[in-house]
DNA sequence: GACAGCTCTCGTACAGTGTGCGAATGGATT
DNA sequence: AATCCATTCGCACACTGTACGAGAGCTGTC
């Protein structure tokens, strides 16, 4: 009757402890190591074999199978975020450090934006952010459920940006396109329609890198802006 | 010099015209079928063949690769979301109605989702969203690049909402799992944190349901009255 | 020393994937 | 009747995740 049960790493118990040699944290590591070289598509468990020296189906000692490996270095991910502890610094203060961190861990790591969408984050070190995130908006005043709503509404907001940045970066194989034809393009693409026109004419096409970052800025802004009007009193 | 190009299949001239027979449309409203029947990973070339009792390979006359099927069918998505005309309701309403509609079009395909991640949004109907909310935030006041920022707030925020409780429906087999079990089991994963121990003792898991659907609202509401804040005057 | 029982490695195999290629079909035009 | 061209598709290739089961090396007990 228990069907098909919720499977993540997470929600077992972990193995006994590691034994020399090969670890899961090597693992996790050279994982880490072929993603960011080469992408979500590039990961094969053939090839993390090798890159640890040994035989692909070796890895399956460590671990269930290949999503239970991307579940780890998930967690490894939000491990690298960082965010200070809210009672030094004020919530909003905390909660812009936690924003950017998050943009530019995920940048890094393009890859991961793939896994947001994904998995649950479960794991400690995404538990830990959570927590900690949780008592930055108890101090900023808020009380009961809606500690957990702010909570979703500020990281809904970083995940919907970046997400999408990603997904551009990757799509125009990074930087190796042409501005003015680029344009050109995108023109035609939205010709019927004169609002849309109008706005490929602003100049802001010439550094999407900083375009994207006011835009992230604006937004924040609007997004903390509007929690805030949410306290009580 | 140009490098990769950029490749999505709306920055090309389109095939001539649809000869009697099999078409574009035939093809994309088949994948869509299996897609909603059976997840992204449920989608193989061979399996949508068949179910166009056509061979495997035929399709490629029409698509030059399954990511351009994709593109196809991820603006179809698009294409279900509803909005009204900003000028006839205000632009509140109009955002409101705008959120609510694209959260339930991705909660009913959950596999787009993940395209969200993967490619930009450039076809023609995704381009007529963009524009309607374009004209809805001048609407609203804003003005320049001001128009856009505002835009990729409200989107992003949707996203990013909408994204996470697609993966988390999608981890726990939809429906086959026992609330009390798995409360256990998340509790367990934060018993170091009081904070979300505290979090796990409000009735809220009773019906996550309605509890998304609230703060789906909070955000929303936060968001929609940040931006309100930023507005000129 | 011999044996048993672990932990750990890995070769092989299987069913599946996207898709390049080139041969085949069939209808329309000359 | 011959030519052309749109369209179909079988085959093959390289690649994927991983089940299975045989082995290797170590440890502890008689």
């Amino acid at each position: 009757m228990t069907g098909k049960q919720f499977a993540s790493v997470w929600l077992r118990e972990p193995r006994k402890a590691a034994s020399p040699g090969r670890s899961r944290d090597e693992i996790v590591r050279a994982a880490i190591e072929i993603l960011d070289a080469e992408g979500l598509d590039g990961l094969s468990m053939r090839k993390l074999g090798a890159k640890l020296s040994a035989g692909a189906t070796s890895i399956y000692w460590y671990v269930a199978h290949k999503d239970e490996l991307l579940e780890l270095v998930y967690d490894q991910v939000w491990g690298e975020m960082s965010m200070p502890e809210p009672e030094d610094v004020g919530w909003r203060d905390a909660a812009s450090v936690l924003a950017y961190s998050m943009r530019s861990v995920i940048l890094r790591h393009p890859w991961s934006a793939d896994l947001l969408g994904r998995m649950p984050a479960l794991g400690p070190n995404a538990i830990q952010v959570a927590d900690r995130m949780r008592r930055m908006f108890k101090l900023a005043g808020f009380a009961g459920m809606d500690v957990d709503y702010a909570g979703s509404t500020l990281t809904a907001y970083i995940y919907g940006m970046t997400i999408p940045e990603v997904a551009w970066n990757s799509a125009m194989g990074e930087h190796e396109y042409d501005p003015a034809e680029m344009k050109e393009m995108v023109t035609r693409a939205v010709r019927d329609y004169p609002d849309m026109l109008e706005r490929m004419d602003m100049t802001a096409y010439d550094d999407p890198q900083t375009l994207r970052q006011v835009a992230f800025d604006f937004g924040l802004m609007s997004v903390l802006d509007g929690l805030e009007r949410r306290l009580p009193t």
